[in-house]
RNA sequence: GGCGAGGUAGCUCAGUUGGUUAGAGCGCAGGAUUCAUAACCCUGAGGUGAUGGGUUCAAUUCCCAUCCUCGCUACCA
């Protein structure tokens, strides 16, 4: 969009039911504020918002499981997150939560609207009920084997252990997390949003308008959903924790999370317009707004599919582009809230921030490497040493050092004032430094504009190189040998020095203005040392020359950056390793959390002999196995029963190879349905024993014995 | 298996609407220097551009196949 009139800027509303990690930073809240400082510096009509997503079926289910409520999740960790951001450096303009009433109001309407116009679709369908809570049962509230991995806690929606979405119905031997009872169906209804009705829509307007000026993996993403069908979503939920469905008949019903969290961003809108006596209406209904959404990838379908057709249903606008990133790795493994390999947001702001150990000048640090590294195109790495490297080697060594340089030697050689410049003494290498600030913050500014920060930021640390080439041609420090009778240099050495000087201080002006989006608390003290207000940080001055006065007496120089040591990150690298839950660890640990799980986890419907005897198991042993064409997880065995070899089909290629389990014993059901899978009939089914890590063993004899031995 | 994104120097990553010697930063080696947080500055070494085919006067860039990584998806009684 060229010249839009003012901007609306998101960033992922945080699901508030932990801490955030880094990963969350770099994809989505550090680029956001970036971009948004950069557009007040330009003096651009922008507002940035974001807040804590606090409804969803996770919370009042973790909160059952901690013995507390859901608010008092929430109300935990929404001030925590919104005081991390700050001491990063990142400056909503309103840090909201979807439980406030503004929202609940917002998300109402949005969805009468909808529902009065005929654009949402009401289906009856079969749900789970909780007879004994007299309630239906979200996805969540039910927990089952996965069908996938076997593994016996799976929810309904979602299966922890092998990640695969699920729907209630197929989970085996569904259970009511409420009572731990075996839930029945009965008839519900809800509503739907009819995706499949803008399907040419989105076509025109992702594919045609914004194909070529979206980055590939998102219009990739979204490509994917279109050709795969889109689907009616369900826009509501049998649940007591969220947005009520506003309608009569709708008892016990509620938006459904993703329904309601991106409205979150209307809701924080009108909240920040209140707090600020401002209209927010033109930010989401006028033509000439510029809507960009900062997530990260797991988010687009949400943001380029969903959300879009609900605004064009609601007569908004639709996002001028969704700079979606990739996910940032950390030493060599992906992040992990479950296996606690990750960096929280919070256990860096304790070990570098807060402590004595280098205060918010860390906090630019972090930002730094996280946009020198962001994972803009592709899946990038956190390294330790590299977040070590990218400080010792650029920020120290390069811009620190010029600015600190460029300090000592006013102070040494022109009265710590700064110098006047002697037009009549410049040369070509002092105006081709002077043009290259001016191109710097051509190049910078088009970056920024396209969402690539890593280059520009890479543009900045560029133009401090600049800096200390063109003084290292200079030599200042040798000019001033050239002295007089009085020991101080004579006059024409004087120019050079003051020219060279006066370069080098307006470079160093331009330096905090445009670091300034990325590395704000630096900016702030270089302005300090420069005794200018934060006007001077406005974007348009940068490629001025004339940004600190002749004559004006600076602040003796303070070190922008501290080094890193090397034990500071062997620490840090020692602490992720011991904090990481070890697969050992996990199967060690797992026997307490067993207890525990078994404790809640119901038992099964009483039976009586009869029904167990039913089951005809047999010790069987596996004498051939080999991988199912066109099926990550099947192993086809052949099982030799005693009486007969057959053939069965099971899902545990994830978990064995074919030669490792040839010649195994296993525990067989024989008198088993046949099943095709994959186009082979499976005739049986062998027993497996799941542990907490999602691992399978196979349930066998102590010691080998008889094929066909019958099991009871 | 299908779809999407990737596989480029030791490391982290650019780039190429197909065209002379494929780039940057870091790291490494050598040199120069001392104003500066042993920093800066200069020079250099380093790449069969995943692999194998094809199209073309010419491919890293286009096409096909294969392998690997990540995400979504399918198979799981």
């Amino acid at each position: 969009m060229k010249d839009p009139k003012r901007y609306l800027v998101t960033a992922a509303l945080p699901y508030a039911n932990g801490l955030k990690h880094i990963g969350h930073l770099a994809g989505a809240y550090l680029p956001a504020d970036i971009y948004v400082r950069y557009l007040k510096a330009a003096k651009k009509d922008v507002v940035f918002v974001c807040g804590s997503d606090e409804h969803g079926t996770a919370i009042p289910i973790q909160a059952t499981k901690e013995g507390t409520t859901a608010k008092a999740i929430i109300d935990k960790y929404h001030p925590i997150i919104e005081q991390n951001f700050k001491d990063l450096g990142i400056a909503f303009d309103i840090y909201h939560r979807t439980s406030a009433p503004i929202h609940h109001e917002t998300a109402q309407e949005f969805f009468t609207m909808l529902n009065s116009n005929g654009d949402l679709e009401i289906k009856e369908s079969e749900q789970y009920y909780d007879e004994e809570a007299a309630t239906f049962l979200a996805d969540r509230y039910i927990k089952g084997t996965c069908p996938n991995c076997g593994y016996e806690s799976a929810y309904g929606d979602q299966c922890e252990k092998c990640g695969k979405s699920l729907s209630p119905d197929e989970l085996i031997n569904p259970v009511s997390t409420l009572s731990g009872k075996v839930p029945v169906k009965k008839s519900t209804k809800h509503w739907y949003l009819p995706l499949d009705r803008h399907e040419a829509f989105l076509r025109e307007w992702i594919l045609k308008e914004n194909g070529d000026n979206w980055r590939a993996n998102v219009v990739g993403q979204c490509k994917s959903w279109i050709d795969g069908g889109l689907q009616p979503r369900a826009v509501t939920r049998d649940l007591d924790w969220g947005v009520k469905v506003p309608l009569p008949d709708a008892e016990g019903k509620v938006l459904y999370v993703w329904f309601d969290a991106p409205i979150g961003y209307i809701s924080a809108t009108k909240q920040w317009a209140l707090d600020n006596d401002k209209d927010w209406k033109p930010y989401w209904q006028e033509k000439d707004t510029k809507l960009v959404h900062f997530i990260g990838k797991d988010n687009i379908v949400f943001h380029c599919i969903i959300f879009p057709v609900m605004l064009k249903l609601h007569g908004d606008i639709l996002p001028d582009n969704v700079p979606a990133n990739e996910f940032m790795n950390l030493e060599g493994d992906k992040m992990s809230t479950s296996r606690n390999w990750k960096l929280e947001m919070q256990d860096y702001i304790d070990d570098f921030i807060n402590k004595e150990n280098g205060g918010s000048q860390m906090a630019d640090v972090l930002r730094y490497y996280l946009t020198q590294i962001a994972p803009e195109t592709k899946d990038s790495e956190f390294m330790w040493k590299g977040f070590q490297d990218a400080n010792n080697s650029e920020l120290v060594s390069i811009f620190g050092n010029f600015v600190n340089r460029t300090f000592v030697l006013m102070h040494k050689l022109c009265g710590g004032k700064v110098p006047p410049l002697h037009a009549g003494s410049m040369d070509e290498l002092d105006t081709a430094v002077i043009d290259a600030v001016a191109q710097s913050k051509q190049k910078i500014t088009v970056l920024l504009e396209e969402y690539k920060f890593r280059d520009a930021l890479f543009e900045v640390i560029n133009l401090a190189r600049t800096g200390n080439q063109y003084m290292q041609k200079k030599e200042p420090w040798i000019v001033a040998k050239q002295t007089g009778e009085d020991g101080k240099p004579v006059a024409e050495a004087q120019q050079l020095i003051d020219n060279c000087l006066h370069i080098c201080l307006q470079l160093t002006a331009n330096l905090a203005i445009l670091i300034h989006p990325f590395l704000p608390f630096t900016a702030k003290k270089l302005c300090h040392m420069m005794k200018v207000v934060d006007k001077m940080l406005e974007w348009e001055n940068a490629g001025s020359m004339q940004l600190l006065k002749t004559g004006y007496s600076l602040r003796a120089p303070e070190l922008l950056f501290r080094k890193i040591e090397d034990a500071e990150i062997t620490y840090q690298v020692e602490k992720l390793k011991n904090a990481a839950i070890s697969r050992e660890t996990v199967t060690m640990d797992t026997n307490a959390a067993t207890t525990e799980e078994t404790a809640i986890k119901p038992v099964k419907q009483e039976i009586v002999f009869d029904d167990f005897a039913k089951i005809d198991l047999r010790v069987g042993t596996i004498v051939s196995a080999e991988k199912v064409e066109k099926a990550d997880k099947l192993l086809k065995l052949q099982v030799d029963l005693g009486f007969e070899t057959r053939t069965i089909v099971s899902g545990i290629a994830m978990h064995f190879s074919p030669e490792e389990i040839t010649g195994k014993q296993v525990t067989v059901v024989v008198n088993l349905a046949p099943r095709k899978m994959r186009g082979i009939e499976s005739n049986g089914m062998i027993l497996m024993a799941e542990d907490a890590n999602g691992k399978l063993h196979f349930i066998n004899p102590e010691t080998a014995i008889n094929a066909g031995s019958g099991v009871s």
